[in-house]
DNA sequence: ACTCAAATTTGATCTGAGTCAATTGGCTTT
DNA sequence: AAAGCCAATTGACTCAGATCAAATTTGAGT
C-alpha cells in the first residue's frame, strides 16, 4: 500500500523474450501481429504490496501478467475482504463491461505486467477476430473456475477447503517446473483465509492438524506436499 | 426429475415474435442475418423439474433461455449442491472450454428455450465478429455477477446474505414489469439455501425474521417488499 | 371435500469456525 | 546480538448457523 512508484519502460521489441508469449492472448497472434501489438503494450513494475488497479477505478488499461502473482480481491464497506483470484503469469486482466475495474489487484512479492492502454488495444482488436476469440476463451476460462470456487465457498468444510486450495494452486503452478510436491505459497496467510472464506486462524490450524497427520510438512514459503493421495481424499470428501 | 419429455417445433420464422429478440444474443444480429440465424434454433419445452443439460454432459448444443427460470448448479459427489446461478430469459447458456458444460441446468417451472446444435452455431459465429462480441460480453458480465456471488458466500452472515438474494432477484425482474414490490420467487427454499450456502431451515427462519420485522410479507409464491430501505441497509452492512 | 406426500416452518440442541487474547518465530535495523 | 516488528501459531471461550426432530401448511390427485 505504498505510493505506487512504476517504472516504464520505453516500448520496443521485448515480445521476442516475453515468458508469457506462448501461453498468454498474444498466443493468437501471428509474428507481424506480434511485431504490430508488442507497439501498443509497456512493461511496467510493480513492488510488493503495491496496487495495480482498484475496484472503482475507471478502466484505463488492460493488463497482461509477465512476472509475479497478485491477489485480485473486493472489499465489503465495513473492510471485510474477499479474495475472488490470484493471478499468475499469462493471466489477462481489466476486461468489464461498465467501464469500471470490478475488483482491486495488489502486487504480491515483486510484479511486471505488460500493460495496454484500453483505446488502442481495443482499435487493434477491432479486426482480428481471433484474438478476440483467445480473449473470450479466458473469459470462460474463468467463468467455469469462478463457479468452482463458488461451491468451494458455499459447500465446503475448512479442511476441504485448506486441501482443494493447496491442491489448485500446486496445479496452476504446473507451468513452472513440473507438477512438484513442494508447493511454494507466495500469499500470507490472511490472503489465503480471504480467498476460502475463513479467518487467519483456522487457516493456520489447519494447516497444522494436515502436518501432524502427515498430509503435509510446512516450509518456509509453502508447504510440501507428502501425501498428495490422502489430501485428494480430504479435498473429494 | 421425469423422464426428458420435449416439444420441438419445426424450425422456422419465429424469431418475429420472440420476447427476448432485443435482449439476447440476437440483439447483434441484423434483420438479414436474423433470418439465417432462426433456421439454426429450435423451440423446446421442458416441464417443470426437467433437467436441460448435466454436468458431465458432452456439450451439444447452446441455448438460448426464451421463457421461464432455470437453475444452474453443481454437486459434491456426496450430493452436497452449489446453486451457481438462475438463469432468466434472454441468458444464454453453453458456452465451455472443455467440451462438456461444467454444470447442470434444471427447470424451475415451465421453460422454453432455443436450441442451437454446436457446430451451425459454431460455424455461423465465425464469420460474424459481432456475435461473438456480444457473447463476450454476456460472458464478462456473468463473470462479474460470480466475483460478486463469491463475495457473498464467503463474507456474508445469512441475514445479509437474504436480504442480497431479495433485492437482487428484485433487480432482475425489472424486465418483467419494472421495479415492483412484489417479488415472485418461483424458486424453492431450498434452492434459495444452496444459491446462498446456508441450509433450508436458517432461509426460512431468516425470512420469518424479516418479516417480523416488518421488512418483507411473506406472500404466496414470493415476498412483498415492504420497507426496501431496511432491505438495502441489510445488504449493505 | 378428503388423502397423502412434499414443502415449509418452528423448536431444541450441537458444533465448526469465529473471536479474543497471548505467545512464538522470523526478519530487519541498529 | 539485542530490540522491535509483523506474521503466524496456539489456547480458551463463544456463537451463528447446522443438525435433528416435530409440527404445520400447501398442493395434487381422487
Amino acid at each position: 500500500m505504498k505510493p505506487s512508484v512504476v517504472t516504464i519502460e520505453p516500448s520496443g521489441h521485448f515480445c521476442d523474450d516475453c515468458a508469457v508469449r506462448g501461453a498468454a492472448v498474444c498466443s493468437s497472434l501471428d509474428a507481424a501481429e506480434l511485431r504490430e501489438f508488442e507497439h501498443l503494450g509497456r512493461r511496467v513494475h510493480f513492488d510488493s504490496g503495491e496496487t495495480v488497479f482498484s475496484e472503482e477505478d475507471i478502466t484505463t488499461s488492460f493488463y497482461n501478467v509477465l512476472e509475479g502473482v497478485m491477489r485480485l480481491y473486493k472489499l465489503l464497506p465495513d473492510g471485510r475482504r474477499q479474495i475472488v483470484g490470484f493471478a499468475l503469469p499469462g493471466d489477462f486482466l481489466g476486461m468489464n463491461l461498465s467501464g469500471r475495474h470490478n475488483f482491486s489487484a495488489d502486487a504480491i512479492g515483486a510484479v511486471t505486467v505488460c500493460q495496454f492502454a484500453k483505446a488502442p488495444f481495443g482499435r487493434f482488436i477491432e479486426d482480428r477476430p481471433q484474438l478476440l476469440r483467445r480473449i473470450n476463451e479466458l473469459a470462460i476460462r474463468e467463468l467455469s473456475q469462478a463457479r468452482d470456487h463458488m461451491v468451494l465457498l458455499g459447500r465446503r468444510s475448512a479442511d476441504e477447503k485448506v486441501a482443494t486450495f493447496l491442491l489448485g494452486w500446486r496445479e496452476r503452478l504446473v507451468g513452472r517446473n513440473g507438477l512438484s510436491d513442494t508447493v511454494p505459497l507466495p500469499m500470507s496467510r490472511q490472503d489465503i483465509a480471504d480467498y476460502l472464506g475463513l479467518t487467519i486462524e483456522t487457516v493456520s490450524r489447519t494447516f497444522t492438524k494436515l502436518e501432524r497427520h502427515g498430509v503435509i510438512e510446512i516450509i518456509h514459503g509453502g508447504i510440501s506436499l507428502l501425501d498428495p493421495a490422502r489430501a485428494e481424499a480430504l479435498a473429494a470428501a
